[in-house]
Order: C-alpha cells, then structure tokens, then sequence
DNA sequence: ATATATATGCGACTAAGTCGCAACTAGCAC
DNA sequence: GTGCTAGTTGCGACTTAGTCGCATATATAT
C-alpha cells in the first residue's frame, strides 16, 4: 500500500479553516477503500454531517486539489463523465482500467518517476499534478476474449 | 510535427460507413490546428455539412475513440470539464498544461514508450489507450510567480 | 435498382457541476 | 469567555456536456 498523506493533519498545517463539514468531507476521503466520486463523497460525508451541502463538497474538493492534497481521476470513463477523488500519495502511480470488468489496478515503477524528471528538465516546466491513465483489457479479460476470437 | 493517422483512409479501410455527416467531422478533425471541444468540431463540421447534429458528432467521436483513432484529453479541465479530441500520432505523447496562461505543449520521448512497455509487461495487461496529462507553470509562469512572491 | 443494416435528426432528457447571496461560524484579538 | 470579521455554507436556480428513443434517411452489397 502506498504511503498517503494523512488530509486533516495537513489542512491544519496549511491553515485551511477546519468546519465540520470540512471534517466530515476529508475524513471520508481519507478512509474510502476505493475510488469515490462527488456524489458518493457526499453520500458518505452526509453520515458524519447531514447538513454538508453538495455545493461545499464541489468547492472543498476543488480547494483540496488546488493544494496539491487530492488528486481527481476520470478512470478512463469507464462509468460515465464522473470524476473521482483519492488521497495524493508520497509517490506518483498511474491507473489501469479494464475495459472488460472494470477493475482499477494501481501501479508505481522509477520509470515513471524518471519521466517526471524528464518531463520536468526538458520543458522547462514546473509539475504540480500528473495524471496518468491506462485503458485496456486485463490479463483474464484479455484470454477471454482471445478464446472468444480463436 | 508528429505523424497522424490519416482518418478518413483508415476508416474506409475499417469498414466505417462513410456518411456526410462523418465525412465533415472527419476532415474537421483532421485538419484542426488546435485541441478542439466537440461543441467546436460541430460548429467547424457545419461548415462542411450545414445539416450535422449534435448526437451525430458525439456518436461519431465515440466511434473514432473505440477504433483508436483519436484520442480524447481533458487537459487539466483548465476551461472547464469540456473534453478534446486530437487524431492519434505514431508515436504516444504527453501534455502538459499551464495553469499560469493556459498554454499546451506536447512532449514525446523514449521513456515514455520504455513506461508503456513495463506497464503492459508487468501487469499482464493489454494496452488500448494511454492518457498523461500533466498541469503546473511553464518556465515562464513560474519565473513570474516568482518574481511576485521574492 | 433494390434491399437492409446502419446512421441521422430531432427534441426532450439526465447528469455533473456552478453561482449569487443571505446566513452562519472558525479562529483570532482582547 | 466575548466579540469581530473574513471566510464558509446552504439554498435553489442555473448552465453545460452529453445521452436516448424513435421515425426517417442512406451507404453499401448484391
């Protein structure tokens, strides 16, 4: 499991003013087991604080983004234009979505952290955010189909 | 200049149906100097062809995006949650956004392929469509926060 | 020329996200 | 603790992007 940067503790320290609804919205964040949408995120936070508003959590999740704490994905769309949220860890990973089943693999390797690097040296550019996506079939899905063809 | 798929050769030979409609899309595509939303292909497409629709160009994009043969970015939603449609290249490249003054670049190197091939190496997965997009300052951006901030 | 599977336009619809504004409150000063 | 105030929230109406069913039209094979 990759190392996750503990949200509330963080906020604090950037001096982000810490409302309950705040509370509720990060805690949920930081306790999801998978990938999470908007909506979702307020389904849940709405069990810690009813009162949380879906305007607040589109606006907290967009401060939490700018503040380099979130990163959102699109997980290759694989459920529609909905975006999804997860906790920024210590090390860049990318995302693997199946086409056939759906499931997300997570996946970090130094090449991908060269890249960064190289990234970063050769266009003179200053990275805040990479985001990257795979899409494809997974090993299984991938046999299937290939039985399905043959 | 990267090398592009030539769209409309590629869909006669796919078996695409060639309607005028997709026609119109297909060349607008094409021939696009920029990154362009799907609201801005069908007004360009509508040039061509005064009667294509909405749906039409949707429908088509999704087509195009399912045979690989163009690629859809968001990048970094810096103008909103539009997505953009570009013909794919040879080779897979990246873009790096702005935030400063919105410019996109796009970057190609051998470690990007080398990722590629370790990602569908050691996952045992089947690479279809790969998306990275990277959002922070260019050097001039961040040359000029910098000046601001010291 | 005809048949037919496929594509299109229309228009109404859904989903995701945004915004202005009055009311509320976290965190600070005292 | 009390009060102050800039920052935050809920509300509700709105926008924007994209989807869908169905009657009509048409590209392609024969």
């Amino acid at each position: 499991m990759l190392k996750r940067h503990d949200l509330l503790h963080e906020a604090a320290q950037q001096g982000i003013r810490l409302t309950a609804q705040r509370r509720a919205l990060i805690e949920t964040i930081q306790e999801a087991k998978s990938h999470l949408d908007a909506e979702s995120l307020l389904q849940l936070a709405r069990k810690r604080d009813p009162n949380i508003d879906r305007a607040t959590v589109y606006r907290t999740l967009e401060l939490l983004k700018r503040r380099g704490m979130i990163d959102e994905l699109d997980l290759m769309h694989l459920n529609g234009e909905k975006h999804y949220y997860e906790v920024k860890t210590q090390k860049d990973h990318l995302h693997l979505a199946c086409f056939g089943c759906g499931k997300i693999e997570e996946f970090t390797t130094p090449t991908f952290e060269k890249l960064k690097r190289e990234i970063a040296e050769k266009n003179d550019f200053s990275i805040q955010v990479m985001r990257l996506e795979v899409g494809g079939l997974c090993g299984q899905c991938a046999a299937r189909k290939e039985a399905l063809a043959g």
